[in-house]
DNA sequence: TTGTAGGCGTTATCAT
DNA sequence: ATGATAACGCCTACAA
């Protein structure tokens, strides 16, 4: 390993004149900076972070925690706070915590130290335990709100009165709405733009469903649960439960958009997938990583300590094939197997 | 923050009694451990990562690079990195070389020195960048083999001549095989694949497809290629591109699998996502990740450098709906607008 | 069994 | 403008 040594022997200067050379130039004779520019060069000599972390009490590095790297929304968000912290000089630990609040918890404690700030992407965690991890580090929440914590998010009320009034324009005069996680930040958001909606549109009918998982599964399982309303569309609460919507009205014999409608959310890359693309709520994922990445450097910037900021970042409409105008006549009930 | 000196003045004991009562219990006297012990939880002491690496010389760090966190295949990967690493007592610095060689290797370069070692998913990258990364740091490939270089990657070749197989005995009598990126490491493991497959089977007309992008878009620009072969049967290079297939067949009419069979490679989860759920080429991809954890954990190990281990996974076919007996009659091609 | 002291590589302070 | 030196927190010979 090249040290500051070895770079002040060749370059016949001393460490500090090194040190400063590289890290204040301007605070050099310019012969002497070419010098040791070029001893620095030829040897290799990168600095190393775990000795300038030691002496400056800093690490250069945060933490991101999402609760899986497999859901698309996730990929997404780390592909930007990933990116935005290269820019920043700042490397990132990724940790996936299974999606287990247990998990998170120990995740945080343990990443806490060793980081200058955390990313936390904690949709079911309770407000108590996230206030613990921005107790113990600074902390940036992704797509959540905490009373006193910074945090970038979605409106998602918004989105979803979106989502509606397009199903509305379409004809649609009764939508079935599946509920995600019970606990989660966004579903609880999303229920104040169902109520915003309801109380627009009195020509609609809202049916809120149950809680079912965030996954491809819970779509699955709430596809006839949300066709015994007799609704005409369908919102889920994220892309994949719409696809797997999608797949059991199909399994079924329901047309999608012929029979139902169906509007994903968080325009995933999964929603251009699929045979039948979906109509979603979009956010910008990525970027809502890297306006995390900024604030949490904003944070980190010595001397600043700004009221927690909270940014929400619009959420959009974007039409594909999923939705279509109301069928003239509601998809009869199956009848039961004898 | 709390160190080693405060810990030590709670329990009344010195630095090194605090050092060894933690790392190394029977050395210090049960009595005293115990103190140091509830001194160290009463101040919530955690050691400082950067003071112990820079003593010790390492980090207890490893960076994974990967082309592009949003695909499925590597978001697999990476979560079981993670898991096996966070297993192992190591941080996972993550980064995205969104698919670029050039960032690719500015990355390595960059990590390298405040990592212990680093494991790349380099499918583009060629011998000698690889070899270039080798040198300047503990390197395990993942998916990808360049002599001399410990690595952890999937029987291809194997996986490509299964696939065949299976749609020779639907009876499908002429395979279109869809090519990758031309330099990739498994694009030329999967001919090595159809060769061995032609080779064994003479009433199998296999095509070979030019190099196509591994995205969806790549499927959706090589459908009309394949069906003009005349081919009952697609191979896509994975499954992105295989969804990307069935789409732009469903666009022209084509059904699969009533028309056409499909197959895809990976077994991401995208797999099981469309409405009609691929067969494909399974790989455990977060074995592989565990696995190339496991491969570089064993290279860190002090006085071990064993002879670059190759570690090759089996691949084995997963039979879904996308692939069913070959057609009776060839799918028309379509007649050219006027 | 426990304490003392030195050094890992860097940077900041203080002299020169 | 440059150099000597101390200190960041930890670990570990070595001494007691």
């Amino acid at each position: 390993m090249v040290t500051v040594h070895d770079v002040a022997r060749v370059a016949g200067v001393s460490i500090s004149t090194v040190s400063r050379a590289l890290a204040a130039p301007e605070r050099v004779a310019a012969a002497t900076r070419a010098r040791v520019q070029a001893a620095a060069d030829a040897l290799g000599y990168v600095p190393n972070r775990a000795a300038s972390g030691l002496r400056a009490g800093r690490t250069s590095a945060v933490g991101l925690v999402v609760p899986d790297l497999e859901n698309p929304y996730f990929a997404s968000v780390t592909k930007g706070v990933q990116a935005r912290a290269r820019a920043a000089g700042l490397a990132v630990f990724v940790v996936d915590a299974e999606e287990d609040p247990h998990l998170e918890a120990d995740l945080v404690a343990s990443l806490a130290p060793q980081t200058d700030g955390l990313l936390l992407c904690s949709p079911r965690q309770d407000d108590a335990a996230v206030r613990d991890a921005a107790g113990r580090a600074r902390v940036v929440l992704v797509n959540r709100e905490v009373a006193g914590v910074p945090s970038v998010c979605t409106d998602h009320a918004r989105g979803t009165e979106l989502a509606i009034e397009h199903l509305r324009a379409l004809g649609h005069a009764r939508v079935a709405v599946v509920g995600g996680p019970e606990r989660s930040w966004s579903q609880e958001r999303r229920a104040d733009g169902v109520r915003r909606a309801v109380e627009r549109f009195d020509d609609l009918d809202v049916v809120e469903l149950g809680a079912y998982r965030p996954h491809v599964d819970g779509g699955y399982s709430a596809a006839d649960a949300a066709v015994a309303t007799g609704a005409t569309a369908v919102l889920a609460f994220n892309d994949l439960q719409a696809l797997g919507l999608v797949r059991r009205l199909a399994g079924r014999g329901i047309r999608v958009p012929d029979d139902v409608s169906v509007v994903g959310c968080d325009d995933t890359f999964v929603a251009g997938l699929a045979a039948t693309p979906l109509t979603t709520v979009r956010t910008d994922l990525r970027g809502m990583g890297a306006t995390a990445v900024d604030l949490l450097a904003d944070l980190l910037r010595p001397g600043n300590e700004p009221e927690a900021p909270r940014v929400v970042l619009p959420a959009e409409l974007v039409v594909r094939a999923s939705t279509a105008d109301a069928p003239r006549v509601l998809v009869p009930s199956p009848a039961v197997a004898p």
